[in-house]
DNA sequence: CGCACGATTGAACTTAGTCAACTGGCGTGG
DNA sequence: CCACGCCAGTTGACTAAGTTCAATCGTGCG
């Protein structure tokens, strides 16, 4: 269970993630509010455990910098990973419901996390019912991340889900400016691709490579390069991107 | 759109639901101010829309009496089923990210809903931070709900999704007392089942069969007994069902 | 009765999974 | 420096799981 560092590293008013256009402008209070409920931030190194499945965690994270996934899995360890935490992604509310972690947290880079104790969350909506309100709609999108990641491995096709979670990941990616010159670095492999999308690694390397043949998507090694979005959204059957501006927390 | 009926017709205080064990004891002044974010009841008929999918609507509901689904559907007609909800369940909190809802919710049964107006939603927060607090809880707890089933959907075997969702579907209805001399009625046709769990009708049918063939379960029509719950789970291959009480909005 | 709907079944077919081998890059230790 | 091993990616051959098509059955209902 990673422990948190000193006080106040980044600022919460200076945090370099309010300056991104998809993130709500909250005023000076709000803010510094969210400063004081902050005691502190952490560095977990890729591959490092953010939530055990199935353990407790006294804390709440922000994703300041890095990526990281969240997933579930049966004894037997087939895994499904549910979704994935970008910076600005508010982690460890789905399990404010029993203290055990009903899923894992795994860092697929390295990251930098702000720390919030779990104990002061009620607080904060006492405090500032605005941002409770915050946190719920933050809950929200995470549950429409969901409905259509259960949609897209539910209902479509190999080549559909592939061409789905790319578009999805490189729209997400590109909202944080993490595009640059139409290249974005992904840090997942395709054994990790297969394991959000329910398909075997086999499968997905082939499919992968159909969908690349399309001269759609240029994708070697850790970098993706999306040539033509909206006919990769047309492969995957994606009927509307929304993109709607956030709060931050 | 259904419209809500005259307010009041079941008072909150004296709502069955609250009787049950698996809900919170939520103090009278809380169950006063719900009271009064509740503007009516109205009542679905069987198969009816409450909320259209990719349309707006101005309202909450928690549901008093009856089953329903929510699912999302690709332009071909392909359609996934996200979740169920049953009596206690708050639903359209999804939408509240942006103003039409992302997915689709439907009547499985005759329903009586209670209605609450969205633009009260903000004041609910500030008025009664617990209550805001519980309406996170209950977004949390929705999310677990999807993160199991894209678990089901994505890593397990026909044979384990079907066992995986009579056992939650049926734990979930003996806690509201619907299940009496051990059997249950569900609602849902074997399309349903197949539209939840990714599968075709043809393959649902005839793994449930072989389900059946085992003993463990019987279902003709629409009524469900689960013989042996213990063996159904290790079937599914669920490892822990949680069992904890919730707040009732 | 005829019709609609849900459940059921068989057969042919397709998609995706499994097994196994091989590649290339990279880092480490001899 | 190079051999070795490890890891991610790639490929082919085979198998199994699940889908599609099509037909049938039973029940409830106008």
């Amino acid at each position: 269970m990673p422990k948190p560092h000193a006080k106040g590293v980044t600022p919460c008013k200076a945090c370099p993630l309010r300056g991104l256009a998809i993130f709500e402008n909250q005023n000076a209070e709000e803010v510094a509010f969210i400063q004081t409920f902050k005691v502190g931030e952490v560095s977990i190194d890729q591959g490092g455990p953010i939530y055990f499945e199935g353990e407790a965690s006294p804390y709440l994270y922000t994703v300041l910098e890095g990526w990281a996934f969240r997933y579930k899995s049966l004894a037997d360890g087939r895994r499904q990973i549910v979704n994935y935490a970008l910076p600005g992604d508010f982690i460890g509310l789905q399990n404010s419901v029993s203290k055990t972690m009903e899923c894992g947290v795994e860092a697929l880079t390295d990251m930098r996390l702000c720390v919030f104790p779990r104990e002061d969350l009620f607080n904060l909506f006492v405090a500032h019912p605005s941002l409770g309100f915050d946190l719920t709609w933050l809950a929200a999108r995470e549950e429409r991340f969901l409905d259509d990641n259960l949609l897209a491995v539910g209902r479509r096709t190999a080549m559909e889900k592939i061409a789905y979670l790319i578009s999805h990941l490189f729209a997400r990616a590109r909202e944080l400016n993490l595009v640059h010159d139409g290249k974005l670095d992904i840090p997942m492999t395709q054994q990790h691709l297969a394991d959000t999308l329910g398909l075997s690694l086999v499968h997905l390397n082939k499919t992968l490579k159909k969908l690349r043949a399309t001269g759609l998507v240029v994708l070697d090694g850790r970098s993706l390069i999306v040539r033509d979005e909206k006919a990769l959204a047309a492969v995957a059957k994606i009927d509307t991107p929304r993109r709607e501006r956030r709060p931050l927390i």
